[in-house]
DNA sequence: TGTACATCAGTGAACGCGCGTTCACTGATGTAC
DNA sequence: TGTACATCAGTGAACGCGCGTTCACTGATGTAC
């Protein structure tokens, strides 16, 4: 049942995505290396021939989130209005595991391994950098004030927008979030 | 060595102080019966005297950090903006233990027990209501998107300071937080 | 006030399940000759 | 091009540890008389 080099890697990438499909829907603790092989299409004993421990398959599904958004963006948009309203959707909200890694598994990762860590902090400046030349303000300061409030308000929206048990009240703090970042915005810029 | 009435109440407080305290500290899974028992100057054989399950736990330690915020305020201050000031400060970011559970257990939450939620939802309605009130806001619709897209901004960033392995960029994620909160603020007055 | 007794908070040992990890085995891959 | 053989991806069983939970036992509490 050996198979070649190319199926190994097509394994693996198997195996990544759907730790990271799994992770963002049940939490880290939630999911079973066993679960996440079997969403893989193999079973739990193969495990080993790719990654020595879960913790470093945790690191890897992250990163390749951060990868596969570089590659092929989940919501492309050239500016944060734009980018922050798609975000703050319900069908966001409802498929945690397709979405936003911070979102989903923020509070876990803040408590994840030292190596999990360094690779997020570099994830988390990159995606600084990026909303801020997506930013509608002037000034270069203005850019990444703005896109790092916006960003908080994105993450912290949708996480308690997932918490509350009443859609009512999810689907407001969603719409509140969308109108608040574009208030924001508007006085923002002069 | 049995213990009085008063003694038992006494012994529950300890082991929910201590509850909410670790698991904000190492997250819900992170933290075993047998180590909040020992927080709370127990062993971990007295547990099922005072909880049916460790969820049940949960869902007490959370409720007690709402109550005892609302008998004595964490963050004592009038206006919102005075308040996120004091929320997105380095000396939260260090303790989780006794700071804000969102920040600290958010996306567990999400993923919580059926009647966790339904507290937490009503938890986080009331929270809203209060934030609506000390909103700086002219009108009462304003007030309210003021309050959840400034508490999802605090949330946010404490969040992704959190996960961050560099002090600066810790730093200065807290710091945009509050000049965006700031500046929004002075931009939806009159 | 004193005495007998039921209650039950708390202890420490034990149970048992779940899950990460390990391992002997298989057979296809792909290299060496 | 064929053939022999080492490699190793993947399987399925097993291991072993950790942790939530259970339980027999203790002795102080506090009630009944």
């Amino acid at each position: 049942m050996a198979r070649s080099q190319k199926q190994k890697a097509e394994s693996r990438q198997a195996i990544v995505r759907s730790a990271a499909k799994l992770f963002r829907e049940r939490g880290i603790d939630g999911v079973t290396v066993a679960e996440i092989m079997e969403g893989a299409g193999l079973t739990h004993g193969g495990f080993p021939r790719h990654f020595s421990s879960k913790d470093e398959l945790v690191k890897e599904a992250l990163a390749d989130v951060f990868e596969a958004n570089a590659r092929a963006p989940l919501l492309p948009a050239n500016d944060l209005q734009t980018l922050a309203k798609a975000y703050l959707s319900t069908s966001h909200r409802n498929t945690p595991g397709s979405g936003c890694v911070f979102a989903a598994l923020g509070t876990e990762m803040a408590r994840s391994s030292e190596p999990t860590r360094r690779m997020l902090t570099q994830a988390i400046a990159d995606q600084i950098e990026d909303f801020t030349q997506k930013a509608g303000n002037d000034d270069p300061e203005g850019k990444r004030i703005e896109a790092i409030g916006t960003w908080a308000t994105m993450i912290g929206a949708m996480l308690l927008s997932r918490i509350v048990d009443q859609p009512e009240l999810a689907e407001d703090i969603l719409k509140s979030a969308r109108l608040h970042i574009q208030r924001c915005n508007a006085g923002s810029k002069r």
